[in-house]
DNA sequence: TATTGTTATACTCTATAACTATA
DNA sequence: TATAGTTATAGAGTATAACAATA
């Protein structure tokens, strides 16, 4: 049967005025639009969120170590294991040999790596440009400054 | 050993600049900062953060059904099931009987609910203060409508 | 046939803890 | 003693799929 409301005081939409009263809502509503976007555009990669955001971040900083990565990341070394190693298997990056130190690897992107991580980041820029077509560019400006001082406020 | 360099070409904090092009990034750094001093906040509350959106949900529009809330929290069903029981076992809530459609339960907060809902919400905008302090009135203003344009392009 | 709520199950992501090798 | 990386395991949170009751 097709959903019919005869008569009821009661509307079918929820409300959420109050929760929209809370920035933090409308935040992670917004959040949540751009993720579910930017996770469709990776998916015809093959990788993750957190996985593009690591090969960036190694392609941008060569001969990093994985502490740093999870440092940079906000997540643990053992889940950074599993990251490095799946770059790895891909041949997008090498776990190099340190002198003077055996513990740890130095983190290079291959030149398939850094070729790749730019296509990907072009693919990231049209994203981009799709989910926020409807900013400008003052207002793209001011939300990233905004969004800015909310994240040095945490730290403090 | 404490970790001391000598000479390096590299430096020991990750470089994100190149992420910080992208204003999802700027946008997931932002979201989890505040995201994770409302986990903080709940938690005194034994509260997750979508258990707290149903409960002002409900709260805000009492007879809801689970279909409903499940539509409003962006979660299948399933999992609805389980926070409605939670919140009927705490007793904020009740899921009671809908006269001509023995389907489905109206769900309406308590007394005891709604007063827990008003101390939870109250932390709530504790938390907004302290996490949002660095912005003035104007800036979250403009943060908020922002953040709804970009979510109301997600849906176009 | 379609919908509501339910259950059981599986999956994704991440954290925790214990371990090794090195420092 | 402390640190880097690794492994195994567990947990949180959610989705998927199948089901009974009802429309």
């Amino acid at each position: 049967m097709v959903r019919k409301k005869v008569k009821s005081a009661v509307p079918d939409t929820a409300n959420d005025s109050a929760l929209r009263e809370l920035v933090g809502y409308n935040l992670k509503r917004a959040y949540m639009t751009v993720r579910d976007d930017f996770v469709v555009t990776l998916e015809k990669f093959d990788l993750r969120v957190t996985t593009f955001s690591a090969l960036v971040l190694i392609v941008d900083r060569p001969d990093m170590t994985q502490s740093q990565l999870a440092e940079a990341l906000s997540i643990e070394r053992s889940g950074v294991v599993l990251i490095v190693d799946e770059l790895e298997n891909r041949e997008l990056i090498n776990r190099n040999k340190v002198e003077g130190d055996r513990r740890t690897y130095a983190l290079r992107a291959t030149l398939s790596g850094i070729r790749f991580c730019e296509k990907v980041t072009a693919a990231a820029q049209a994203h981009e440009e799709r989910v926020l077509k409807n900013l400008n560019k003052k207002q793209r400006t001011a939300l990233v400054e905004i969004l800015n001082l909310i994240e040095a406020g945490g730290s403090s």
